[in-house]
DNA sequence: TAAAATCTGTAAAACGTTTTAAAAAATTGT
DNA sequence: ACAATTTTTTAAAACGTTTTACAGATTTTA
């Protein structure tokens, strides 16, 4: 029946004021060695844990960062979620994690639940809408990574991503080298990143003094199962010898279709490594995002804008790394 | 500049107390049609969020659930979270998602955190030492799920997980059937399950006549790197020609080996599907857990011991689906 | 040993909500 | 028109902390 205890019982068992009980659990120096080891073991004994609610509403700081992700499924996200917390937990902060499941309705709602429990900044992989974050936002700090939102919207804030370009533009360059002559991409149709990624394609396909041709280039929705028709549609019926697939989730129904066709010469690129990709008869060339590296400056640069909210917002490139097979 | 807005700023601009802003927000029929109307508008227009941890403290109810898992690298968990996060927002609570990393450290740091966080009900997946759950929960409910605290440990809680020592020895059975006569089983060093997953292997064993021989039981930690050395050992010193695989993510390591080896006759199983299982060349049976339903159970047992904390705690088995392949 | 300085402790205010108890306003019945 | 009733609103208390302002001890200094 005994209600969870409060300071006050803590206080009144150690024979000694709320305030005094605060500052010996704090370890504030205003406080005698032996009346703060008295606390202790009366807190202890009690099993007290201080009520984080109270605290936060009379410090103004939960010492907590929300993380909205739009996929929980998907690796990648899990992964950079992971080296975040790991960042966050090392610098004494925890970090909340929803999933937006690419829904724009969702990730209004995880915005504002975050908000209302008062999280002091937010890392933000946008579900892609023309959300006006620094509206919904007000003076809560934030950040975006990997996806940010359209150039078209103003803001004020710090995003942290690969050079996609690049990096797309060294597979399917590497596509080349290894004997493809024509290669196609299938796209997210949503994704941020997926204009970046045909940007490389074509940057590839140029430097290699190719013509791109459209017929070649598809976008997909990741829920969306004719991928595996768009895949037909490609390497049969366009008799492409290479295929570049943007994105993680398209790429396991690219597979499966690949795996039923049988062509064990077509080139196969994309991007996001997976550790199973090597034991697939297809050697794939993928790019593999500096995860660790991407969380760690995420969250060093979120906490820099804690402490000055006057800095200014720049956007942060890193290499991804590319990796070949065979 | 501007600090949030509190429920006074509106009050104010409304020229309201705060008592009926409160009141015309949570929708209360205690307030005129016209001046909730009122209230509202000013509270959009100032952009106000009513401050959660405020609330929390007042109402001593969160809406919450903390979710603590082993791994969040582990597909099975990060589809089990999902499932979980989606049952309880249906039920108006959200999810504090913890990470611990199989480490019992950080699952304590997870409790003591979800705890004065103040969830409402606490979800387990247990890292499987030997915590006594009761004592640092106190009065807050809890469940578990898929893993569960050592037999020694007395816990007053629910326990929800799959049938793993039927699940396995359908799996090895069929294996059996499939024309394998010498099978081996890697297993979990560490984790609840592979206690009864051995249970199911010896189960499978005695029905098809055969003698369990224990050169070939053999029990790895995850992170060890030395899985592909016990691989080799068992299919090629102990001849096996039939493999049982405990754990999700040693099955890679098992995969790497084999892929290298080459050994296309050998019968492979293991627990928890993946999708890209149907991508590799060699066919595996396995158990695919019934996530959707282990999540709403959970939640749902939860929400009723929440509801009526003199519910007797009790065990729920659900059975798995077995998957064979070609 | 008195004054000054330093430690250690306390009472009360504050944080932003919700809710209780009571007051004010509107509605009804006669 | 006025009492009785019902509806709507408010002031103040409460939730569990931290912190400010102050006071009582103890130590240092001269």
């Amino acid at each position: 029946m005994s209600q969870k205890p409060t300071i006050k019982d803590v206080a009144k068992a150690a024979g000694v004021s709320e305030a005094t009980v605060s500052r010996a659990l704090s370890h504030s120096p205003r406080v005698k060695r032996a009346t703060r080891q008295k606390v202790q073991a009366v807190a202890d004994q009690l099993d007290y844990r201080p009520n984080s609610l109270a605290r936060g509403i009379r410090v103004k700081q939960t010492h907590t960062l929300g993380m909205i992700i739009p996929d929980i499924l998907n690796d990648y996200f899990t992964q950079l979620t992971r080296e975040i917390e790991d960042a966050a937990a090392h610098s004494g902060y925890d970090v909340l994690i929803m999933n937006t499941d690419e829904s724009l309705a969702k990730e209004a709602h995880a915005l504002n639940l975050m908000l209302e429990k008062q999280v002091d900044g937010i890392i933000i992989a946008s579900a892609g809408g023309q959300t006006d974050y620094a509206k919904i936002l007000g003076t809560t700090p934030a950040i975006f990574v990997d996806r940010m939102p359209p150039a078209n919207i103003r803001t004020p804030y710090d995003r942290v991503i690969v050079d996609n370009v690049k990096a797309t533009c060294h597979i399917v360059s590497q596509l080349l080298a290894q004997g493809a002559t024509r290669i196609g991409i299938i796209n997210s149709a949503v994704s941020f990143t997926a204009t970046e990624r045909l940007a490389g394609y074509h940057q590839a396909l140029h430097d290699g003094g190719i013509t791109p041709d459209s017929a070649i280039e598809v976008a997909a929705r990741t829920d969306n199962s004719n991928v595996q028709q768009m895949t037909r549609q490609l390497v049969i019926n366009q008799k492409c010898d290479g295929l570049f697939v943007g994105d993680n989730t398209i790429m396991q129904e690219v597979l499966r279709k690949l795996t039923a066709l049988n062509l064990p010469t077509l080139q196969l690129g994309g991007f996001d490594d997976q550790l199973w990709f090597d034991f697939l008869p297809h050697p794939i060339v993928t790019a593999r995002q500096p995860i660790k590296q991407l969380g760690q400056t995420v969250v060093t640069r979120l906490l820099a804008h804690l402490a000055d909210p006057q800095l200014a917002p720049q956007e942060i490139r890193l290499d991804a790394q590319i990796i070949t097979r065979q």
